[in-house]
DNA sequence: GTATGTACCTTGTTATGCAAGATACTGTGT
DNA sequence: ACACAGTATCTTGCATAACAAGGTACATAC
């Protein structure tokens, strides 16, 4: 999988996951890798992010199957940028698309 | 614009135009940004890559215009990138949409 | 001769994802 | 008691690609 893609997509789907359910970590790294690879590496220092920008809160929940869990929860602005977010993704991949096809040109 | 989302979708863009018609860097930078944004800082370093893996070949032409364009031909290697980067980019933004409308979700 | 448009190119900065590793808790097998 | 696998968190250093800002040079118009 072609690693430049992700570059950006990843700060959706993370909020477009959390959207629907609260998630720690480890299981948004499952939830997202039924489509699209992701590694740990990627997906801490990104949540990381995610809680300095305002758009996430945390909070700790002790498992029976390990070590506590961390929480995230989306906030209002949170909710705001997944949104925004997702328009943005869905203009782009339109004007690609249109590149891409080649609509752009005359006798096409 | 989010500048992450085109990390290595312009490269596509360029196949793609290419594989319509030959053109000279400046062009390209024209025909894209019908589309997208994209600045002449991006593009004579991807065409240079491009050139570099075998992709495209180049040769050079006067105009009345201004200085001499370098103009830019697809390889048959370069056919075949394009066509490849074009079908991961389609599983790419299907696997992203799929994500974001939640179809992965049991009760939704 | 100065400005504008065309056309090429390079350097340094920035952002993000990843591999590889570290840490630590729980349960299972020997 | 000990090792191992599974769960769960996090950090460090590297690679990549886009961009802003600049430089060069040719042609034409004023």
């Amino acid at each position: 999988m072609n690693i430049q893609f992700k570059k950006g997509v990843l700060e959706i789907c993370v909020l477009s996951v959390l959207a629907y359910k609260e998630c720690y970590g480890y299981e948004l790294v499952y939830e997202i890798s039924k489509q699209i690879d992701i590694s740990e590496g990627t997906i801490y220092p990104l949540l990381r992010r995610l809680k300095d920008e305002g758009f996430v809160t945390t909070y700790l929940q002790e498992s029976v199957e390990g070590p506590p869990r961390k929480y995230y929860r989306l906030t209002e602005s949170g909710r705001k940028e997944e949104h925004e977010l997702k328009e943005e993704w869905m203009r782009f991949t339109a004007a690609v698309n249109s590149l891409l096809v080649g609509k752009n040109h005359a006798a096409e």
